[in-house]
DNA sequence: TTTTGAGTTGTTCGA
DNA sequence: GTCGAACAACTCAAA
């Protein structure tokens, strides 16, 4: 008989395909969960997520007879304490990128040590290595289309995804698993409800995902080059971010079952995966990429920090309405369709000069796929202080943006209904709608929706040339 | 070491 | 209405 293992999820809250977990299917098993209260976890959204998801991985847990264990607290204490406990050498684990995680699982395995045990990491979250992919010269890439040729490379014979174990043995001395009235330790839904549409949209759990991945190989993966720039499109994205983001479907079971599918979309599907690859690797590298630019001479952009700005973009009320109807997408569903998220970065960034680092916080907290890597990196590609940043000049212009990818206003009728009997023509610019079409549609100006925040020409000349000050004068 | 080519996602202006 | 050029110059990766 084997020795008894912990395994400890975290972000693979899976059971097929998952490294840790097939490193010890074999042994007495102990599976946990532990719930950190700390400052910079979890947003509200993502919370929401967990929540859900934490309750199917208890159940398919308890199922194949090893019961899921929910702990609150620290796990440099509470892992080695539960590790003694069941007599554990060994605690396996799925490998993070996030800093404070990483310094986490340095301090866990250091506690463990000193009792003679060991934390074990596995690839589970990515489809490369951070710290073996490296540039010629042995740097750490920073410039996405190399990054992806050479791991692109190293994918040929990606081995294929692993099997769901049948049955799972508990260790002996196990505490007990997740029941009932031990939900209470599980993150509470928000109060007030926001998330009340969120079950209309979502459905946690490793099942949830397999069934969005499949739905969206059979419908959307064909088109997946036109589509997925249109917003209002049904199956034009993959919106499988949520899922990948907990580990809810390994990138390698992704990866390869839109291989498997081909067409004429997978090669710009698999690059979108390979940019969530870039996301991590360069988080690994530049675990300050969170808070600080990554072009150092941004630290002395001229942003104006403005509060009722800032509240009015988080809100939905610009004006702009490609803007508002993502930023109410977002609010009400928890997600937002990829090309959206760059429009109104874009816009909060340039048009309204507030710091990327106030729309990566609201991002952070209100979207279910909170994917530090991948949103800190993002925000900073629209800001222009990134990875392979778009340079400065490229400023979406939001009326032309929703005109060409949401041409005749679908998805701004669905989330901004005080719009929807506005004609195509005056969709994406109420502003410039005459008093007739726009009572004709029934909208009272500056009552129903909000007039500009900032004119287009002001707002792109202003942004012009606050980056001609940081590139002047300021570094 | 030096050199060279390349680099997610745009907009505007003027011919 | 369409098309190409300008925007501004820099860093990175690899030969």
């Amino acid at each position: 008989m084997h020795d008894a293992a912990l395994i400890w999820f975290r972000q693979d809250l899976r059971l097929a395909d998952n490294a840790a977990l097939a490193a010890v299917q074999d042994r007495p098993l102990l599976p946990v969960y532990v719930i950190e209260d700390e400052p910079g976890g979890p947003g509200g959204a993502a919370r929401w997520w967990l929540h859900h998801s934490l309750v199917a991985l208890g159940r398919s847990l308890a199922e194949r007879g090893a019961p899921l264990v929910v702990l609150r607290g620290d796990p440099r204490r509470l892992i080695p304490d539960l590790a003694a406990q069941v007599g554990a050498a060994e605690v396996h684990a799925g490998r993070q990128s996030e800093p404070a995680a990483r310094r986490r699982d340095a301090e866990t395995h250091d506690a463990l040590q000193r009792d003679g045990r060991r934390l074990v990491l596995h690839r589970n979250a990515l489809l490369h290595e951070p710290h073996r992919v490296r540039t010629a010269a042995g740097k750490p890439f920073a410039v996405f289309t190399p990054f992806s040729r050479a791991v692109f490379a190293q994918l040929a014979d990606l081995p294929p995804p692993m099997l769901a174990p049948d049955r799972l043995a508990p260790a002996p001395g196990t505490p007990q698993g997740l029941r009932a009235e031990e939900f209470r330790l599980l993150p509470a839904p928000p109060q007030p409800d926001w998330a009340r549409e969120f079950p209309a949209h979502w459905t946690p759990g490793e099942a949830g995902a397999a069934a969005r991945l499949a739905a969206f190989l059979r419908e959307g993966l064909a088109q997946y080059g036109a589509r997925r720039d249109v917003p209002a499109a049904e199956w034009g994205t993959s919106a499988l971010s949520p899922h990948l983001h907990l580990g809810e479907v390994s990138p390698r079971q992704v990866w390869h079952a839109a291989q498997a599918r081909g067409g004429a979309g997978l090669p710009t599907f698999l690059k979108e995966l390979l940019w969530r690859e870039f996301s991590h690797h360069l988080l690994w590298h530049r675990p300050e990429m969170p808070d600080q630019p990554l072009r150092p001479e941004f630290s002395a952009f001229p942003w104006r920090q403005d509060a009722t700005m800032l509240r009015a973009w988080q809100r939905g009320q610009t004006g702009y309405p490609i803007v508002d109807a993502g930023m109410r997408q977002l609010w009400r569903s928890g997600w937002m369709h990829n090309r959206v998220r760059m429009i109104v970065a874009s816009f909060l960034v340039k048009h309204l000069l507030q710091p990327w680092q106030s729309g990566e916080a609201w991002f952070r907290d209100t979207l279910v796929d909170a994917d530090l890597a991948a949103n800190a990196a993002n925000w900073q590609w629209v800001a222009g202080c990134g990875a392979d940043a778009a340079p400065y000049f490229r400023i979406f212009n939001p009326v032309l943006q929703g005109e060409t990818f949401d041409p005749g206003g679908a998805y701004v009728r669905r989330w901004c209904p005080e719009l929807a009997r506005l004609p195509d023509r005056f969709v994406h610019r109420p502003h410039e709608a005459p008093d007739t079409v726009l009572r004709g549609a029934g909208v009272t100006p500056g009552h129903d929706y909000p007039a500009p925040l900032v004119g287009l020409g002001e707002g792109r000349a202003r942004a012009l040339a606050a980056f001609g000050a940081m590139r002047g004068g300021g570094g």
